[in-house]
DNA sequence: ACTATGACTGGGT
DNA sequence: GACCCAGCCATAG
């Protein structure tokens, strides 16, 4: 089990986006404390078990297309989970500008508590 | 100890 | 917007 606590901590970050929005692989590796460390959230991802029912579909690139080639059945799979929670897309892409998850420090505040 | 490989990014054209 | 490309850095062999 390589890196598990970044692992977790990265875990413990897409846990957290709200259903409808999405967050960028290098957003999420520096809300998980990680800077420059976009690629290593794939790979957590890649791993991530099925048992912890992460909300992993939210998570895209910072071009708001997917990390999947458009067609494949993971991109299908994923595309299909976000319009299922109201997420529009335009050619395989979505618009963070409308979508990104923009959590207050609030928000994290509490999540650190729990 | 390399070398190759990504569910990545930002900058340039 | 698009396409390329260098830089990135943990993992896998």
């Amino acid at each position: 089990m390589p890196q598990a606590a970044s692992y977790e901590q990265i875990y413990q970050v897409v846990a957290l986006i709200p259903p409808g929005q999405v967050a960028t692989y290098g957003q999420v590796a520096d809300l998980a404390g990680l800077p420059r460390r976009a690629r290593l959230v794939g790979t957590a991802l890649r791993h991530c078990p099925a048992e912890r029912q992460l909300p992993w579909h939210r998570v895209v690139r910072a071009s708001g297309q997917l990390a999947f080639s458009p067609g494949s059945a993971q991109a299908i799979e994923q595309r299909t989970r976000l319009q299922q929670e109201g997420v529009i897309f335009s050619h395989w892409r979505v618009a963070l500008s409308r979508y990104q998850w923009q959590p207050s420090l609030a928000e994290m505040l509490h999540a650190l508590t729990h």
